[in-house]
DNA sequence: TCTCTTGCTGACTCTTCGGTCATTAACTAT
DNA sequence: ATAGTTAATGACCGAAGAGTCAGCAAGAGA
């Protein structure tokens, strides 16, 4: 009697399958991705994935879930607790923040989610409540506290929060199109930052 | 005798189903989108599109040729014909095509070459010698004109044209994820412009 | 009007892949 | 031990869609 040719780990498959599948379409895309290649990464078979997956779209869901909701935890943690000036503050962990972004796993879902948005509308809107709507408000809200306390002139940024992250989406795209062509993009990130603190301080 | 069922008209097919590639994939996206649709759109069989493209990759790069071609060549008209200080140049020429960009076709070719630029590394290399490095290398230029006749201070922005690009990239991502969620993409562009701008001076 | 060339058609094949399910075997409780 | 439960398997099915090709008919030439 040999070794068992499988054990039964109902507890963890569902976590190693969407990890799978996070390095499946991080190499592929969605749709060039089989779901029995996800099963082999997985070390199980297309069987029991579907069994913990109904579709292949619902394993999508769970691994866009998988990555945004830690690195949301991380954002609003690193946000809520200082106290520092604004400019320290942006100058410090937002600018951090920025720079560890192009290439972390939320390159990978930004990817994604550019590829498969106009096919998944509910996708996008869990992404807008869960990431854009709450990073970008957060950004207006500490830009805002800025002018209150006389760090900050009025100006049109404090309505578009989207122009702080804009060279981070550049980062982002850089790396997928031209991989290999190399950009400095923690240069571009810290210049950015550089000059919208220039022009935006009182 | 009823009409003919079709008309010969072998000079006008490739165009026309290049045209109709273009609406499909600007719809669907490269992979979701059916050869027969397209077909279908240029008013013509799936084997006459065979006919003139060998395979549907043949098909996707002939689309995006067929787009950046023109914007190449308006790109390199417009920065030629000028005399202007880098300044006025920026603020008038430069700005108004970047505001034009985020509504226009190459909106979808940026979509197409996100998504499918892995795939596809020889579009990626025609793409970089043909737009990227080309744009890049002109505003890089115009930088460096500032910077010589004094209008503009050295700066990191100097070696870093991408950050003037930075908000158009946001403005494109912008429209293809959120497409209804309205952002001011012009308001977003003329701000960072004129941040820039304000940060290079003398 | 009668060829002859060739632009054009659409039914067909072949493969790929998402999803199912009858069966098996790893564990559990008695 | 043994029976019962269920995690896990993998052969299978059906749909979809890329690419083919034998034949047809539009137009040119005589």
């Amino acid at each position: 009697m040999g070794a068992p040719r499988y054990q039964r780990r109902k507890e963890d498959r569902p976590q190693e399958i969407t990890e799978a599948a996070f390095g499946a379409f991080a190499e592929n895309g969605f749709t060039a991705t089989k779901v029995e290649d996800v099963a082999r990464r997985a070390g199980v078979s297309k069987g029991l994935l579907y069994v913990y997956f109904k579709t292949k779209e619902e394993l999508f869901k769970a691994v866009i879930r998988s990555v945004v909701t830690p690195r949301l935890d991380e954002l609003t943690r690193t946000l809520d607790a200082s106290d520092l000036s604004a400019e320290a503050f942006i100058r410090g962990p937002v600018l951090e923040f920025m720079k560890r972004v192009p290439g972390s796993p939320v390159s990978v879902v930004i990817r994604l989610m550019i590829s498969e948005a106009p096919k998944h509308p509910d996708l996008v809107e869990y992404y807008w409540q869960n990431v854009a709507s709450r990073g970008l408000g957060a950004l207006r809200q500490l830009l805002r506290r800025g002018v209150d306390n006389g760090e900050f002139r009025e100006s049109a940024v404090n309505d578009l929060p989207q122009l702080i992250v804009a060279p981070v989406m550049m980062s982002i795209i850089w790396g997928i199109v031209f991989a290999d062509r190399s950009l400095d993009t923690d240069k571009l990130i810290e210049t950015h930052v550089d000059m919208i603190l220039a022009y935006i301080k009182a």
